[in-house]
DNA sequence: GGTATCGGTGATACTGAGTATCGATAGGCG
DNA sequence: CGCCTATCGATACTCAGTATCACCGATACC
């Protein structure tokens, strides 16, 4: 079965030189129906059972293939640990709640001016930003603020 | 011999509840003498040859200590990695180029109004940014484009 | 001045995230 | 279909970062 939205993926992951394998897809799918950012060790735990013969060296590889191609991005965990999220193809920034691990897509356009204003002042060329949040989301502020 | 630099960066300590001891003097001063960003085993070996008593945790736990009185900045480095860089008071994002892993300065004020814009959308309660940009900068772009 | 307090230190052993390696496998293009 | 090459699983390994603990030294309080 091969979905629209595969298709879409695989097209990512070619323009970086990389195959949709079913061992990608797999992980993807986890990281997508998480709300929430998981790291590498998690989520190969989390995915071991259903999957037991993915390997542990295939879920770190592919998580930074994701992220490679645009359809993860990679957060920071207290503990200098690194967390994952899925993200849609034009939405790379994020507020991430430290309590819940919970990632909310910011707008683009917020950003955009910004970084041209960047470009522009300093000369420079951007290849990556990290440009997220960490703190608390409304939810977790009302429930025990 | 107590400058006001060391006393402005000691009360910066002290509003997280930590000293200024001589390890970390010496250890923020190679900081702030490198404009690069430097990785925490890097800088244990560095500092090692002109102070063989500092122990390896020390650094490691004195870069962590900075980032909390926000004296210094974690970035991320290829291979999963950090690295710091000492920071003022008031600027606390940057580009990182990450052929020279010179570490710019981003004006503040740039900043400021989309933190307050994102805020106000989302209902969000920002404890820490990750705003921070990695490229090549003008000189080594001018070296090798 | 003495001493209780508490953050900090150095040394060491340890943990565990991430990687290198390699023979086997399977995408995807012609 | 068949080749090329990216990718796979398994294993052993590396090394950044931490936990622990006895000891130190600044600050505070009597």
């Amino acid at each position: 079965m091969t979905t629209p939205r595969d298709r879409h993926t695989a097209q990512r992951l070619a323009s970086s030189g990389q195959r949709l394998t079913a061992q990608r897809k797999v992980i993807l799918d986890a990281l997508r129906r998480s709300r929430r950012t998981v790291t590498a060790p998690d989520l190969y735990e989390q995915l071991r059972i259903t999957h037991p013969m993915l390997g542990r060296a295939t879920v770190f590889r592919n998580l930074d293939a994701l992220v490679g191609a645009g359809l993860a991005q990679r957060f920071e965990r207290d503990g200098h640990v690194y967390a994952y999220a899925a993200c849609s193809t034009d939405h790379h920034h994020h507020l991430v709640c430290t309590r819940c691990d919970r990632a909310i897509e910011i707008d683009e356009d917020i950003v955009t001016p910004l970084v041209e204003k960047l470009l522009r002042q300093h000369d420079f060329e951007v290849q990556h930003e990290s440009l997220d949040f960490y703190g608390t989301c409304s939810r977790c502020a009302a429930a025990a603020p």
